[in-house]
DNA sequence: AAACAGGTGCTAA
DNA sequence: TTAGCACCTGTT
């Protein structure tokens, strides 16, 4: 099945930027045409079944406006095609008006435009909040392979098969009646106590992630920062990547560099003087500023620009 | 071997 | 408000 994003996607630039922690590069079967795919799961909605399921994504070149996409039908009980489809759009954040977003940002000044240049078709993904949360919990003073082994091992262990050989991420409840001695199996660290702390509350209500969709953003941001193990950054990361807001300008200390080298001089920033900065010079477009300064300084992707010296 | 990794909590000024 | 330090674990 095709799915139309409506505007420019790279599968590659998007599912590698590090902004989702299960995708994997995967073939595609019978479709040698499909020049890069992945494998991963994503949320279908659905309120009975298990509200996940594992997907196949290719495209034919490295920026399309079309993803083919794949499934094992019988884990999408109760699922027809297009209700797959209308799962995958959101995901991909198909309403995003890409090409206006990577124009205005090119506008912005020659650093950005050079950013946005090496990472066309880079979406901000619109991910499960749950699982965005927990993921980022698990991502406080940690490496990305790392993140995601401790990831897939939740969902090995407690999550239920999805296809194509996967397991959903388990809810909080799951996460929140496991004793300290299983968490600590997942090799997670000292996160084990903030993963815990995280599914408590959301299990209780005191944080509700449904509501948190109505706050305006700093509200929401605060409330998230009520969980042990979120602060400012953890905040701003589930805020543009569980809801969607790009205003969001989450700042880890790359971001917190590139600021700093850019657009501040290379004075010494703080990481809240970091994020201020890049707020008000972005805007409601910083979310996608931050990933496209992110994509180039990490080296990722084609041109690792602003990762050389001087 | 020692340092570092997509930070945060805690304590002390 | 902010600076300084410890922190699980795996890699280099």
């Amino acid at each position: 099945m095709d799915v139309d994003l409506g505007g420019p996607i790279s599968l590659e630039a998007t599912l590698t930027c590090g902004q989702a922690f299960r995708w994997r590069a995967a073939a595609f079967p019978c479709r040698s045409d499909l020049l890069v795919s992945y494998r991963g799961v994503i949320p279908t909605g659905e309120k009975d079944g298990p509200g996940q399921l594992a997907v196949l994504v290719g495209q034919k070149a490295g920026v399309t406006r079309e993803i083919s996409v794949a499934y094992d039908p019988s884990y999408a009980a109760g699922l027809t095609q297009a209700d797959v489809a209308n799962a995958v759009r959101p995901y991909f954040a198909a309403s995003d008006d890409v090409t206006a977003i990577e124009e205005a940002l090119s506008r912005q000044d020659p650093v950005m435009s050079r950013a946005v240049q090496g990472g066309r078709g880079l979406r901000i993904l619109q991910q499960d909040h749950w699982e965005c949360l927990a993921s980022y919990v698990l991502s406080v003073n940690n490496n990305i392979p790392n993140i995601s082994r401790i990831v897939e091992y939740f969902a090995g262990c407690l999550g239920g098969p999805v296809g194509l050989g996967l397991f959903g991420f388990p809810s909080p409840e799951k996460i929140a009646c496991q004793d300290s001695v299983f968490l600590r199996q997942s090799r997670c660290g000292f996160r084990d106590r903030y993963l815990k702390d995280a599914a408590e509350r959301v299990v209780s209500g005191e944080v509700d992630l449904v509501d948190l969709e109505k706050m305006p953003t700093e509200q929401a941001r605060k409330r998230l920062m009520r969980i042990r193990g979120v602060g400012p950054k953890v905040a701003d990361c589930v805020m543009l990547f569980g809801y969607h807001r790009l205003d969001a300008f989450p700042v880890d200390v790359w971001i917190a560099r590139a600021m700093s080298r850019f657009y501040l001089s290379g004075q010494v920033v703080t990481p809240k003087a970091a994020r201020e900065e890049g707020m008000s010079r972005f805007g409601s477009l910083a979310g996608y500023a931050q990933e496209y300064l992110f994509f180039g300084i990490r080296g990722d992707g084609p041109a690792p620009f602003l990762s050389r010296a001087t």
